[in-house]
Parts: structure tokens; sequence; C-alpha cells
DNA sequence: AAGTGGTCTAGACCACGGA
DNA sequence: CCGTGGTCTAGACCACTTA
């Protein structure tokens, strides 16, 4: 049996969220798995039932994990199809979050610059990854998109043949929960390479997305860029 | 003392969540007065401290009331400055929401056509008002707006001179809660009357906003189209 | 010092899902 | 039927704010 909190001022909850979601990070229980229920868990940590339900209720407004009354509480699987879009606000005629398909991808070791040392709360110089993509949706372009991660983060990134992949995805195979993400977006014309690769005549008005991804843990782990031609999708934002 | 839950299937702090909402819409606490505590509450209601408790706590997570340690619960004045702006996504120069100073602004009482009653869930025909405004921000123009709302909501409007004020004040005025928004953004070239008002040459790409704000009772309440452009300003989305 | 919300406990019973 | 999470209770003590 294991007691927490003797000796920390922190919340006894927040020490439960923390520990559990240490343990999903370090794959302890596989994406999709169900996890101890409350009545184990309090027993084996030695406190309250009302305690866990907390930490968990907390979890699963964070989309770590899901209950189901009557089942149980599940890891939750970030690379499934509905959470490897959740940071794309894209969507089509459906209202269906879509990423679109990579085309062509490129990857590219180097040292971050100022700017995207400030994004990226780096030093600058750090070693990063740049990653070039071209997506499509229903084989029409779609984005241009420029990506840059720290190699801290992604270490042996180039190696993988992943680098098509959503970063949600990658990120989570990196053993990196993400919590939330910012995206300004603007409205540009387009020109020269990227009126190239969407196959537009230049100037045509293109939603410019610039967008930073955070960890659980704050830190942020994505920077990108990207340039979008919408014909049939739509950008949705939400607001509560 | 009232009993609340003898007679539904209704969790009981739900219930009175809805009873606290349906107090403070009908003005029983002026925005920003205090709010009964926990413990009247529950002897009030015949009911736990916890249950209580569980109603404020989502109750703060839809920004309907404040709680702090300490001093207790409030009612939040949905028309101060730092909640009239929460349903825009534009942000100044030091990440500030604005919404801008309405320039000019006309209102005229109309049918709802077909894509109006279908964005607003009204029935084709029935009476709403549509407002017309331009926006400027340190005095360069900002946006121009077409909004449109069901008269059944704002009965008397056009005699308001209110039709300046942002949605979330004038639902405020007519007892109307407001939940969350849903915004698709675009990119679209300036012409016309809306590259004047905008003082923009044609051809400018412009930043367009088609948004939806719901009440608490899940019904829309304004539909808004806007063109802007954005100088020093940005449109920020937040995800999660 | 008094009053508030925040945390934590240790139960009880209910609603739901699956065997 | 059993096991799960969901609701609800009735307390205790703590941390913070204000007077």
């Amino acid at each position: 049996m294991t007691v927490v909190g003797r000796f920390s001022t922190r919340p006894l909850y927040l020490q439960v969220k923390d520990m559990l979601i240490q343990r999903i990070a370090a794959g302890a229980w596989k994406p999709g798995a169900a996890i101890p229920n409350e009545i184990e868990l309090s027993r084996e940590l030695g406190i309250s039932v009302g305690t866990v339900r907390k930490a968990l209720d907390e979890m699963e407004s964070e989309r770590l994990i899901s209950r189901r009354q009557g089942r149980g509480t599940f890891v939750i699987d970030q690379t499934s199809n509905e959470h490897a879009v959740r940071f794309s606000n894209i969507r089509d005629a459906n209202g269906i979050r879509i990423t679109g398909e990579v085309e062509s991808c490129s990857v590219a070791a180097a040292a971050a610059s100022d700017v995207e040392s400030r994004r990226l709360q780096l030093r600058t110089g750090e070693p990063i990854f740049h990653i070039h993509r071209v997506r499509t949706h229903n084989d029409a372009p779609l984005m241009v998109e420029d990506a840059t991660v720290p190699q801290s983060r992604f270490p042996g990134l180039p190696q993988e043949e992943d680098v098509t992949l959503s970063i949600v995805v990658l990120a989570h195979r990196y053993g990196v929960l993400l919590a939330r993400a910012e995206e300004k977006v603007g409205a540009t014309a387009a020109k020269g390479g990227i009126a190239k690769a969407l196959k537009v005549a230049e100037g045509t008005p293109l939603l410019t997305l610039d967008s930073v991804v955070y960890a659980i843990d704050g830190r942020p782990i994505e920077w990108r860029v990207a340039h979008c031609h919408l014909s049939d999708d739509h950008y949705l934002a939400e607001m509560s």
C-alpha cells in the first residue's frame, strides 16, 4: 500500500492525478485499457474514494481517460481517429474534423532561430527539427505547413518514417501527453511557392494558421505555420 | 424551507443548478452580488452541502458565478469589460480580447429568410431584427458586421438605443444567459461596399467570421457575419 | 476571531452494462 | 446477477479573507 501526501501541501487529489498521469505517460496501462476501479485505487493509495473520484473527474475533463457508468474507467487512445484530429479546427462539409492526407513531406535538423526559440520557449540555437508538409483532401491541395519541434522531445525523429503523422500521434509515440493549442488565424494572398503548391492563382485569399501545441506540463511542443485553401471545408472555432 | 427533487429523476445537483440559474436570470441577485453561502443554501433546500457544492462548481465552470475561498460566491457581471468580449477571438497586440468601437449602426425589422431561420432555428418568416454595424479600433476600420437576432428574444429592440452593445450585454439586458458560440472563419477578397467601409483596396484578403451565439438553454440567439481587416490585431483560437 | 470556500473522509444507495 | 461509475449524505478539518 502506497501512502501519498504525507509530506506535501499540494492537495491530495492533485497528487493522485499527477501520479496517474505519470503512469499513463509511462505506458503502465495501454491506450483503451481499463484502469483499476475507484475502490481499488483508493485502497492502494490509502485514501478515500471521493478523493480518487475528484482526480479522475479532472482527468476525464482533460481527455486523458473516459469513464462509463457500469463499465469502468479507460485510458483514452490518443492515436484513434477521433482524437488524432483534436487540434485541427478544419472540418469537412459534414462538420467532421479533418487534417487531410500528407502528399509530400521533408524533415531537416537545425538550430532554433530567435523567433523559433521564442515560440517554443527554447534557448536560441537549441537543436530542432523542421518538418515541411503538403496536405491534400479529396485529392485537392488543402494546406502547406511548416512545423518546428524541439529535438529534445523527439530524439531520433528523422530516422522514423513517421513524420507524416499528426502531432498528436507523434507526441504519443514519444510519451508526451498533449493538453491544448493556441492558433492565430489570418488571411493573406497566395504567392510564389505556396500558390504553386496549392494550385491556386497568385493573390487568392488563403487562411493562415500559426499555432503552438502545448504538453500537459505546459511546455510548447510544436510550432506550425500553415497556409490553407479551403474549398468545401471550413474552419470552425468554438468558444465558451 | 424548499424541498427539491422529490418527484423528479433528474439529479438533485442539476435541479439545484437549474433553480439557481433561473434565479440569476430573473435578477434575484444583482451582478457582482454575493449569493448565500453553501451551508445556507443546503439548509434552505433541505439537502446536503456536497450536493450544493457540485451545482456551484458546474456553474463556476460555466462562468455564471465566481467563488473565492474566504470571501464567498458571487454572481458574475456579464456586462463587465472582462466578460463582454468573451465571444470575440480578436485580440490586440497585447493579447487582450477586443470588439472595437461601433462607428455606425442601423437596425431594421424583417422576416426570417430560409438561411436565417436555419441558422437561428426559427420558422421561415418569423420576425427578426437585422443589425448592421461598422466597428473601428484605434480609429482604424476593424470590421463590418451584419447580425440577425429573433424578435421574440429582444422585444422592442429598435426602441432601445442599445444596438451598439455587444450581444453579451444586450442578452443580459433581456434576461438571456449565454453559454457558447461557434464561429466559421474564412478568407475572402474585399470588394464593393465592404472594401469601401474598411478603407482597403478591392482584392485585399479579409478574415470573414460567421458565428452563432447560443443561450444556456441551447437555443441560438444571434447569427452574425463579419468581414474584418486586422492590422495590428489578430484572431486567436484556443483548443483543448 | 468569525465566516467563507477548499479538501477529505466514510459511508449509503442508485443506474447502468455485461455475463 | 455482479461490478462499475454516479449521486447523495453528514460530518471534520484546513486555508484564506476580512473585520
